[in-house]
DNA sequence: TAGATTCAGTGACCGCAGTCACATACTATA
DNA sequence: TATAGTATGTGACTGCGGTCACTGAATCTA
C-alpha cells in the first residue's frame, strides 16, 4: 500500500478533470448542434483536441456519455418534482396529483430531455451498452414520488387497498416507460403528454365498469 | 415498357429466390446457434457461400433479416390466436378472455420468439433501421383481437362505455409493448407472463376504488 | 537529485454494418 | 446467331465504435 500525498498529486488530477470536462462539454455542444447520430467519437475528440484513447479513459462508450449528460439534466429537474408536489394542498385528491405529475413528467421528457437523448437512452438500455445507474437513480426518485402519492391515496380511502403500494407504484413507472418508448418509436406522430394523460385516466379508473 | 416472358425469366428468378432462401436459412441457423450479436453479416455470407453484396440485395440490413425471421414466426402463431379465441364460450366474461389472451401472448413472446429476437426488434424499432411493416402487421392482428374482446365487453355491459373501443384497444396494445420492453431491459429478472397478468388485472379494475 | 513508479494521454489498429463501381451470366430482340 | 439489355452477384472500400500496447511527464522514494 502506497500513501500518496494528495496535495502534490492534485495537479495531475486537476488536469484529468479538465480533460474530461472538455470532452463532455464538446460532445454536449456537438450533439445539440448536429444531433447524436451525426456526431462521431472521432469528431468529438478532434474538436476537443484530445485523442480517442482519452475519450475511452473517461467514458465507457458514446452512449455512456449521453447517459451522463441526461443524468445531469435530470438531477436538475428532480428538485422541480419535489417542489411541484409540495405546492399541492393536502386536500387535493391523490388521483389529481398523480395526473398532474404525469403531465409534468411528459413535459420534462419532451422539452428538457428531448427526443434524441431519450431515444439514445432507450436504445442503450436495451442493448445494455451503458451502466444504467443514472437512469435507475432517476427511476428511484420517480418511484419515491409515485409511492408517496399512491400511499396517500390508499390512506385517504381513494385508492384500492387490496394491492401493495409498491406493486401499484412499479406498474405505474412501467406504464410511463412504455409510453415513453411508444413516443420514441412513433415520433413525431405521438403526443406523449396527451397519450400519457389518457392512459393514466384509464389506468386509474380501469377498463371494467 | 418491355413485355417480359415470365416463363423464360423464371430460371433467373428461381436462382435468386434460392439464394435469398440460403442466406435466410443460414442466418436463422447461426443466430440460433451463436446468438444474434455473435453472428456477423460476414460470417453469414461466408457460411451461405455468397458475397456480402448479395446479402444486401435481399435484405435492407441485418436487423431487417431478423424482422423477416420474426414475421414468419408470428405468421405461424397468429392462427393460433384465432383458434384460441374461438375456443371460448360466448358466456365467458370478456375480462377473462382478455387475461387469458395476455397469458398466451406472453408465452409466445417468451417461448416462440425469444429474448434475443425480441430485443433485436425493439432495438431496431427505436433506431428506425427496419421497415416495421412486419411488426405493424403483427400489431394489426393483435389489434383486431383486442378490439373484438373489448367490443364484446362493452356490448355485454361488462366494460365501460364512455371511451371509444379503439382508444381502449390502443392503450392495451401499448401496455403490452411497454411490458415487453421492460422484459427486455430487465431480463432475466422479470417474469413477463406474471407481470403482464398482474398489470392487466390492475388495468382492468383500475387503481381507484 | 537520480532512479523508480504511476497514470493521463496517444493513435494505429480491429471488427463490424453497410456501400458501390464493377463483373457475370442469363434473357430478349434483330 | 449476334447483340443489346438486364437481373444477379462480387468484394474492395468506407466510416463507425471501441481496444490496447505504448509514451512521456508528473510524482514518489531513497
Amino acid at each position: 500500500m502506497k500513501l500518496v500525498n494528495k496535495e502534490k498529486n492534485s495537479n495531475r488530477k486537476i488536469k484529468a478533470i479538465e480533460t474530461k470536462r472538455r470532452i463532455y462539454e464538446t460532445a454536449n455542444r456537438l450533439f445539440r448542434e448536429y444531433g447524436y447520430d451525426n456526431v462521431s467519437v472521432d469528431s468529438i475528440v478532434q474538436a476537443a483536441g484530445v485523442s480517442k484513447g482519452a475519450f475511452y479513459l473517461y467514458f465507457d462508450s458514446k452512449d455512456s456519455l449521453t447517459a451522463a449528460l441526461i443524468n445531469d439534466m435530470v438531477n436538475e429537474v428532480d428538485l422541480n418534482y419535489k417542489s411541484y408536489l409540495e405546492a399541492f394542498h393536502d386536500s387535493t385528491a391523490a388521483s389529481d396529483i398523480l395526473i398532474s405529475l404525469i403531465g409534468k413528467i411528459a413535459d420534462i421528457i419532451v422539452c428538457t430531455i428531448g427526443y434524441d437523448n431519450m431515444k439514445t437512452v432507450y436504445k442503450a438500455q436495451i442493448t445494455k451498452t451503458i451502466n444504467t445507474d443514472a437512469i435507475m437513480n432517476y427511476n428511484r426518485e420517480l418511484y419515491k414520488m409515485f409511492n408517496y402519492i399512491i400511499s396517500k391515496g390508499i390512506q385517504q380511502g381513494e385508492f384500492r387497498a387490496d394491492k401493495p403500494v409498491d406493486i401499484l407504484t412499479k406498474h405505474c413507472i412501467m406504464a410511463i416507460r412504455g409510453l415513453t418508448y411508444e413516443w420514441c418509436i412513433r415520433h413525431p406522430d405521438f403526443d406523449l403528454k396527451e397519450e400519457a394523460l389518457k392512459h393514466f385516466e384509464i389506468l386509474l379508473t380501469g377498463i371494467k365498469k
